[in-house]
DNA sequence: TCCACCATTGGACCAAAGTCCAATTACGCA
DNA sequence: TGCGTAATTGGACTTTGGTCCAATGGTGGA
């Protein structure tokens, strides 16, 4: 397993502040790659590679809360730690409420913004594993036939097999042809398994009815 | 069911704000309790009552992230919305990252006010629901024995029965009797509804190893 | 057209779970 | 000391679930 190392993104339209924010995250052993603009983070920016954003609030060509916003379009969700030279209390807030891990003013603490970051990245780990799981979950899920997916929405429900053969117009033995392929393929070990599995896949995953 | 009306509690020692704003509310059919101050309000506050709060940010004897911290140690925790006179963006950060629905600079844009507070009244009534859902739960966990609370947990890591009687140090027959005693204190017409009972319950109801 | 996959079913059978009946032992409490 | 509750077990039985074997009809693609 070769993943990209965790990366801070470092984008500020301030080549001064951009260079010691650097050193100093550098210093702290942390890998880091920096940004003069937007742009040119969007274009070289590999969702993939984990790690968080330190973004600078106000820069010329793109907003900071309209990158935020594109980048929390993307699933996982890029962490964000804002920087702001003259920002104002509801740019702050705005921030806060799309998911800001922090929000910072310059001329920043270097304690805190370690701090910030510390934060930022044990999020991004942590929804990328959850991410993953997920993933994996649904992957499973895929190998389900339609009428396998079916069965599975009244197992999960509770139903008896003799109560779902009748739900769906069929015999209690074909029910069970089913659910035994719906745990094989869905590798659980038992009944609790199989709906932690399920819920975990979310109602999306099931056909309604 | 005579609940106590959904209330909207506003802090304010600005008297003419709190008297303006009252009436802004009040004009919207919502339920005002005005106090001047924070310990104003702590004394006649009542946790049961459906709500939220509107706070201003910087008062004389107790300071308004320090009264919100006082109400995050409670569950189901208050939702808040934040007024700020000359507040400055690390207490609006730090009032966010505590949970506050909004926060809000004076002079305050009336629809903005009222959307807050709507968001803050759902976001209550939302926690409530789910509060009083897992309480129920809860109680119902409270109705079993130890013994039953042991076997329990091995029905919901997906352990035969057979196997729970030998984890045990007893029978299957034993096992059995403890199985459909748990089924019926907690209400479970299914193997499915118990396990979603038990995690909603959460481990912290269950006996550890 | 033939193959792979899906959905379906049958029979036989075993294992697991649930449900009646009943009983014993132990513990705390009035 | 008697009573209620908890925990335990036994027997007999039914229902449900799971697993072998095998088979059939449909459908879409190579």
């Amino acid at each position: 397993m070769c993943r990209p190392e965790v990366t801070v993104f470092l984008v500020d339209d301030d080549p001064a502040v951009l260079k010691a924010i650097e050193r100093l995250l550098r210093s702290e052993g942390l890998h880091v790659a920096a940004f003069g603009s937007p742009r040119e983070f969007l274009e070289h920016h590999d969702p993939d590679t984990p790690g968080c954003v330190v973004l600078d609030l106000s820069m010329p060509d793109l907003n900071g809360l309209d990158l935020q916003r594109m980048l929390a379009e993307r699933e996982p969700a890029r962490p964000i730690v804002f920087l702001s030279g003259q920002g104002d209390i509801p740019a702050s807030v705005r921030a806060m409420k799309q998911g800001a891990v922090d929000f910072l003013t310059k001329p920043v603490n270097d304690c805190d913004l370690l701090n910030a970051i510390r934060h930022a990245l044990a999020r991004d780990l942590a929804t990328r594993a959850q991410h993953a799981d997920q993933a994996e979950v649904r992957r499973r899920f895929a190998m389900l036939t339609p009428r396998e997916l079916e069965v599975l929405r009244h197992v999960v429900t509770g139903r008896l097999n003799k109560q779902i053969a009748a739900d769906l117009g069929t015999v209690e033995k074909t029910v069970k042809v089913h659910r035994a392929r719906i745990m094989q393929k869905l590798q659980a070990r038992s009944l609790a398994e199989l709906i932690r599995l399920a819920d975990k896949a979310g109602s999306a995953a099931l056909p309604k009815d």
